[in-house]
DNA sequence: AATGATTTCTACACGCCGTTCAATGTATGC
DNA sequence: GCATACATTGAACGGCGTGTAGAAATCATT
């Protein structure tokens, strides 16, 4: 490795830094190129050697930020035993929960629409942060998976990536039970989303010891038994 | 009611129909006072003499929005007998997601961040309609409401005009009753924000049988029975 | 009908943004 | 030592929202 790489890769970690100090500070509307060439002394244009275009550099940090998001989910998960999947399942939730108010802006990112004009791309290291989501989660369901098997889905309901990545870490598990991960994903999300956006801020004070009740009750509805 | 007290409120109407025109054809950040200048035949300026700033017209909008989606919600509720409690709920959720997906600007107007900068107003009609929503959710809830009052929350938890407000309308409701019902709120919520924001496109392809599959698991965590 | 007050509109200046491009300086690799 | 590739600059373009000043139109009053 060169010096001359060792500085571009000094200057592009820098850029992102920057990036997530300035989204931190004043919301993701703030991640502007030039704000961020003014921060480290340069000209706005200079940043286009290091992102093709401001999109690309919101695409790296969201891919970023979603894989810190899972990474503090799993390290959370795996901190409880796996002999108890009632509480690593309230682990993963309320490590969700707890991520997204310490990073509000980067929970926006991910999950909202906070750039404006800002369109997703349809796969990399972003869609594979939340192919690993929804993989944690999934293996999580998998734990609690007792259920009968109604056959209300099959396979090509789904992603054919995902259904083939969780075909392969959890074989036998039938389709609805992927199903029913999607619906422990939107219950975990529904009340996180709807705090970061200030909507319960208005309505309790409490929104901690309700969304631990939703997870428990959570919990209890895939039939195990929530830790005290 | 004099002729320029009329005209101005017909160019005001005309502003805003222009801008959900706008909103639906190029996403929220399409609001722009110029953009509805151009539109109308006017100058940016001229706006502002109806609008102090782009906030409050957004304001407007949000309020307008979702007063329009609590009203289509009522509007598939009351379709539903009263002596079908759990049909209510299902008709509710089934109608915010449906005007979700045929208005998913506004849906993002309203729960997300679409505008940058856009702080939300404390009060003001898009605070009564939030308030007008939770009323009627309440009343869903206070409808299958017979599970034991553990008396884990207190009026104190919530916003005093919110409770209030429930405490007028449902005499004799515990605030536990209120707490459930964010937790209702919520389980709606996440399943459509996922859809919304395109986190289920790249899933799933069955994001409506998931969505009542839920819902109908709502409804059974009520004690209620959910319809056929 | 004419005058005065108020409202509405145009025109323009300001600062911000993303993005492009030729020119300039600098470090690398031969 | 030199040609090449690279990073960087500075200016420029078009677009954005905000705000202001003054002209124009409209209304209310006499």
């Amino acid at each position: 490795m060169s010096r001359r790489d060792r500085l571009r890769a000094e200057t592009t970690a820098e850029i992102k830094a920057i990036a997530l100090k300035l989204m931190a500070a004043g919301g993701p509307d703030a991640i502007s190129l030039r704000a961020i060439a003014r921060e480290m002394g340069m000209t706005a244009g200079a940043i286009y050697s290091y992102y093709a275009t401001r999109d690309d550099l919101v695409t790296t940090l969201i891919a970023d930020l979603y894989t810190a998001l899972v990474e503090a989910a799993e390290a959370a998960r795996d901190a409880v035993s796996a002999d108890d999947p009632g509480g690593r399942i309230l682990a993963w939730g309320e490590s969700v929960r707890e991520w997204a108010l310490a990073n509000p802006e980067g929970f926006r990112l991910i999950y909202g629409d906070a750039v404006p004009g800002y369109q997703p791309p349809a796969d990399g290291p972003a869609k594979e942060a939340e192919q690993r989501a929804c993989r944690g989660l999934t293996g999580l369901v998998a734990a609690a998976w007792g259920g009968p098997d109604k056959g209300e889905y099959g396979w090509p309901d789904f992603d054919p990536v995902l259904a083939e990545d969780i075909q392969a870490a959890f074989p036998g598990l039938p389709p609805d039970a992927v199903a029913l991960t999607i619906r422990v994903w939107g219950r975990m999300h529904g009340l996180v989303a709807l705090e970061i956006y200030g909507h319960l801020r208005t309505l309790t004070h409490e929104p901690a010891a309700i969304y631990r009740d939703e997870m428990r009750a959570l919990i209890a509805s895939l039939g195990l038994t929530p830790p005290a």
